[in-house]
DNA sequence: CTATTATGAACCAATGATGAGCCAATTACT
DNA sequence: AGTAATTGGCTCATCATTGGTTCATAATAG
């Protein structure tokens, strides 16, 4: 090959890429290493890496290496990503947003035995005292009545919320701010709740979901943001 | 060859977590032991278990150690299957629960330049005839709207919205339903929360924005729900 | 001869790994 | 109750690897 040696290496390369040669991590060997198996300067090889990485084939980063790119993927796990790391401030306001008028459409659309797994889980958590097994029956009484309003994508907003409560840092806030007092006020906070929901009264049940998501925040934050 | 070795120790981790084998307690070994298990630095260590915390998948605690996360109740990959598929009336539902709200917290919450964003995407999308980057226009302003709150998650639950919006039962509902009369009512509703936003009005701002939510339903699908 | 390409070398900048040290929270022991 | 040990949180200086860049020189094509 006396001319156009780069346009030889980018050829042979670009049947390797192909040929899945380096799928496994998707990381080519050190631009020097290359040089030396093609026997060329690496000045060369650079050239013919240059063109891969031009034609959005590879990407390069200083440092780590040089790497066959990756199929793009959906903007929804960016959402993800971003979505499990907020913090309890910001997530205790989208849920003083949210879940009162979740509990107000709730009224509206509830059916009889949607009510009853309402109660249900308002009976368990009223006679439990392990705050983890409570923890249990206090989210599902907010999830219960989410599934009531009948709404798929209030539901899955819900779901959000509930994986980002499983996450720290809200483990350790809860558990030091934790008490039985507070367990207590909880109850009677869901009892309210469950009263107006009994009672189709959407403005109540919104009311009484409002105060709940105050003594929430207070008992989190010592204080109302 | 420093190739990643944060990596390596991340994949082998992973798959002893898998594995159940410290599913007794749940409790890893400390940090410094792993490391010295692999035969890395600690801070190497630190970093390939700093991915799978930030993943969900460990837990860490000053001075009681590293364990493994219970599995959550709920898999983000599901929901995101399940949001992006919900009807458009349940998404128009949380719209009219959400934004007037985002609008309301935005009032208090926006600096001037956050209002001065908004108004620049209200005054481009006035001057603007051609329906799509009208809609882009359009979007902006909402978006710049749930910016101005400054609360990461109400950011990222509107960009939710935005994504099943650009799904395409959507796209062919606004197609159809786009008209310049329509177009001038939005301006005209737009004119009213920016107003509103300006004058520091929350509940104005929230009641602007509702009166915009029920007006998009109504072109949407004729009534309200 | 001239222009392009290849070569070989040197140096820069970014990244990752290392090892060490100290702090702070928690637990266990006295 | 007080103390010591354990453990994660964090920073720093150092080194090796790797791509980024430039340059002078040689070889080749037209």
């Amino acid at each position: 090959m006396p001319k156009q040696i780069a346009s030889e290496v980018e050829k042979s390369l670009r049947q390797r890429i192909a040929a899945g040669e380096w799928s496994h991590d998707g990381q080519l060997p050190a631009e020097r290493d290359i040089a030396t198996e093609y026997a060329v300067a690496r000045n060369t090889a650079r050239r013919a890496i240059n063109a891969l990485v031009d034609e959005g084939v590879l990407s390069r980063h200083v440092g780590r290496g040089t790497f066959v790119r990756p199929a793009d993927e959906v903007d929804m796990n960016d959402i993800l990503q971003r979505v499990t790391g907020v913090s309890p401030t910001d997530m205790m306001t989208v849920r003083r947003l949210v879940e009162p008028q979740a509990a107000a459409i709730a009224v509206t659309m509830a059916s009889a035995s949607d009510i009853d797994a309402i109660v249900e889980a308002h009976e368990m958590a009223k006679a439990e005292r392990d705050p983890a097994k409570f923890e249990y029956w206090d989210a599902q009484i907010h999830h219960r009545i989410f599934k009531a309003a009948r709404n798929e994508l209030l539901m899955s907003l819900h779901d959000i919320l509930r994986v980002i409560r499983n996450r720290d840092p809200w483990i350790e806030l809860k558990r030091k701010r934790f008490s039985e007092e507070r367990r207590l006020g909880y109850c009677a906070q869901h009892e309210d709740i469950v009263r107006m929901l009994k009672d189709r009264d959407a403005a109540g049940a919104s009311d009484a979901m409002l105060v709940h998501m105050n003594a929430i925040e207070m008992n989190l934050f010592g204080r109302l943001n």
